[in-house]
DNA sequence: CTGAAAGCGCTAACAG
DNA sequence: CTGTTAGCGCTTTCAG
């Protein structure tokens, strides 16, 4: 698709551009990119010591390797990663998976902030990341990666209605790593939120606040949003709080139908005192509903979201939430698939729930 | 670093599972990956017939060919692109660069609608994406990108304080398209919004609105917000209305100091009856602040974004915006690489910026 | 310490 | 239509 070998563009004859100095490549490149037998020949060894020098092999003296290597860059020469990794049968890439939830890509910057903590840390680690949005039933493409020697392991963010074939790979020794809620039964190895401590913490706080009929935002055929859901019926039951089945509301972020809920809070037909959205974004969207009917935040309806997004604090009134550590996020990921591509045994990181208190709870 | 051979993971003695079907890959699999020869070995023909059929090429008749895909397929068998890459000497893998304007990764879901609507594009056409974060000072990773063959071209978000080095790289036939601003003097070809057309289509639909001193939010020294900025003063101009540098505020979303700029409205220091502000989320982020403050919008303060993220109809008001069609954006940016690949002229596309009419500016 | 030689898994001439 | 052969660019024994 894409020839590696560059051919030169034709400059567009619009842009009259003097020729300027060309600092990243020498000048005169013509044909034929680079290749370690030129180096090789420029510096009057062989090619195997120019690999070995650029790959720090002690067993090159200090001198030799020092000019080889400045040799190389002079001449803005990389390794072929694809022709080493075939050599030395390894890959440096992993890749990263995000199921479509549904519309676009990712409508939550949550999961972006997931997705930044894993780059940076597989950068650190010098590997490269392949993004790949996995569509509905295109649930293939996971072993395709890692069959056709694309990827050497896979992050995949969300476990959605994949759990039982996740599994399945799981058994066939895949290499593997997922952000989820840490089911009972999951084989694979699987970094996650204390969900239902996060829901637990969420409810009980606004139960210390006097909330009686709490709501309760999400989807709980999500695995995540499900343990929330047990949190939160932990506090209430705690507290001596009958559950209302009413009270939970699975429309999410963009539904237009939570604009019915609210009109039935208005019509008495629904009462709550206060709302715990399983996201921020969600939480945002039931803040403007809310303000769009007068309803007052919190002195009417308190709100608690999930996730502790950025503009969780810039908004009005700023929303208390449950934060999720991202940073810590990415480091876990990418940790747990080493171990697993090392043949260790699976392992499951829950990361802690911390309560954030805001003006929309207080 | 990650071995290609799959070492065969020891189970965790702790989970004790019934060995179940293993659905996605023959019983009994052991050391090796299965390749190609293999699968020319159990069809009893030689590997090219096997890779001719598996490329669908018109030479091997449809029952072999049927037969062989059949085959390869129920192995669970996957041509290893690596090495196809490097007999085929091309790449399937495209790059793309985020360039960190700062802080995390990207703090803006407009950015990732972008992300996510180059990752179909590049899907759709049999591609995949190589996602890096690009820090300060670290451009080099660009050229090592390409020069390493990982990928066969860039797509590079957001140009910053870049655009020279782009040129530069791009006058030595660097194989790259940029999402940002077009600016006059640039080499290498560029997708962006209609910038000066958006910042106008705001201001005037301010000034429609009866607002004479309309503030902008945004850093000019970015070139998407200057060129946003030159179309508030251009409709400025137009209506005659004489432009107060005070009005030009460069804090952007999550900066405290946006504080004193209301506080300054407060005080009667700093009138403004409306804010362009060059985002989104420093729109809804000015939209806390003045709500917080008691400010009401529309009514006291006029208020219009810029992105139109999906938030921006659920906040309250409903935030006014200029939308970037960004799914056309990740087409126009994928189809002007492979143009540039095939040694086309350099091209750029203007896409046009639309006017959301919603509540903070009614 | 260094080079020659072999070969990673695949595809593309080139002959049949 | 199919097989044989060569070799993509690199790393790594194995001899020196």
């Amino acid at each position: 698709m894409v020839n590696t070998a560059r051919s030169k563009k034709p400059s567009a004859p619009s842009a009259a551009e003097a020729p300027a100095a060309t600092p990243e490549r020498p000048a005169g490149n013509g044909k034929r990119r680079m290749q370690m037998t030129d180096i090789a020949r420029m510096a009057g060894v062989s090619a195997s010591t120019v690999s070995r020098a650029l790959s720090g092999s002690p067993l090159i003296p200090e001198a030799t390797r020092v000019r080889i290597t400045e040799l190389a860059r002079s001449l803005n020469y990389r390794v072929n990663v694809g022709a080493a990794n075939l050599r030395k049968r390894e890959v440096q890439t992993i890749g990263v998976v995000i199921l479509g939830d549904s519309m676009q890509m990712i409508s939550d910057p949550f999961l972006l902030s997931i997705l930044g903590s894993v780059a940076d840390t597989l950068d650190e680690r010098g590997m490269s990341l392949l993004l790949t949005r996995l569509k509905d039933n295109r649930k293939h493409v996971l072993s395709d990666l890692v069959e056709s020697g694309q990827v050497g392991g896979l992050i995949v963010i969300g476990q959605l209605t994949l759990h039982d074939y996740l599994n399945d790979l799981t058994r066939n020794g895949f290499p593997m790593v997922v952000w989820g809620a840490n089911l009972p039964d999951a084989l694979y190895p699987v970094v996650g939120g204390d969900n239902a401590q996060g829901g637990y913490l969420a409810t009980r706080h606004l139960i210390e606040h006097g909330c009686r009929r709490i709501a309760f935002f999400g989807d709980i055929s999500h695995p995540e949003a499900g343990q929330r859901y047990q949190g939160y019926a932990r506090a209430l039951q705690e507290a001596g709080i009958e559950q209302d089945p009413r009270l939970l509301q699975s429309f999410l972020f963009g539904d237009t139908r939570i604009r019915q809920v609210i009109d039935g809070w208005l019509d008495q037909q629904l009462g709550f005192d206060a709302i715990f959205a399983s996201s921020d974004v969600t939480a945002i969207s039931l803040m403007g509903s809310l303000n769009e009917r007068g309803i007052a935040i919190p002195s009417q309806v308190r709100l608690v979201g999930y996730d502790d997004i950025a503009l969780a604090e810039h908004v009005h009134p700023t929303l208390s939430t449950i934060r999720q550590p991202t940073a810590e996020a990415g480091r876990a990921l990418v940790d747990l698939l080493f171990e697993a591509l090392a043949g260790q045994p699976r392992r499951a990181i829950v990361l802690p729930a911390e309560l954030i208190r805001r003006e929309s709870s207080a």
